[in-house]
DNA sequence: CGGCATCCTAGGTGATACTG
DNA sequence: CAGTATCACCTAGGATGCCG
């Protein structure tokens, strides 16, 4: 481990609370993992996310792209399109993403084990 | 990339929205992290983690440990002693969460400067 | 020391309707 | 198609006070 003291130091600690602050919320790790696999635009990102509403799509996707994570691309054509992909920033933060999925598939069914177990103590 | 198909499906694609819906709150894996240095009397967390309420302290480290990520020890003794230390479950998620630890302090200035940079273009 | 109970507010989110 | 605008809600989280 790398961080050796005990306080969570504003200059180091929060770090990592930085980017969940960001990336934290409920659509957006949803939105780069599916921009890693290709780009996407704006109403297969909708058909995609299962339960994601018109305008959280569109709030998530513009602070993704405020934070330069992707770049959105508008071509002038009738009916409009716009392209959506992740950005040489947005492919480096796929890395730990993609560690904290495989995390979750490998122990998803640990953590309710060990609810039911918990809860099973506490009745 | 082990996911290869694009839809957000129930059995796959949410993985990570579960580890995000437990971890992903203001303080867990600040306190995962802390908890991965050593194990940590509540009143220590409290001294440690700036900003932290003792009610989100207290039910922050209830929900992990109904999870099964951190082990509650209590000392019958006067006055009262109460240890917390990560389960070996939760030393497992030391290792994502380090990672995206990593990326975080890695690229936080690229956001930052991505902000500002969109910011000015916007303006 | 290590909690729990209560009250309360801010903002993140959803539903719905409208537009270039 | 790809948004924007408005409203209304709900709950995560803070403040405070009491307890074994």
């Amino acid at each position: 481990m790398s961080v050796t003291h005990t306080e969570v130091s504003k200059t180091d600690g929060c770090a990592i609370r930085e980017v969940l602050d960001r990336v934290g919320d409920k659509w957006s790790v949803l939105i780069v993992v599916l921009l890693g696999h290709r780009t996407h635009r704006f109403n297969e990102l909708h058909r995609s996310i299962e339960g994601i509403s018109q305008r959280m799509l569109t709030l998530t996707l513009r602070t993704l792209e405020r934070d330069g994570l992707v770049k959105r691309t508008v071509h002038a054509s009738v009916p409009p399109r716009v392209d959506y992909e992740l950005t040489e920033l947005g492919r480096t933060l796929l890395v730990p993403v993609q560690a904290l999925d495989d995390w979750a598939r490998a122990h998803r069914d640990d953590i309710r084990t060990a609810r039911v177990t918990h809860d099973a103590r506490v009745s």
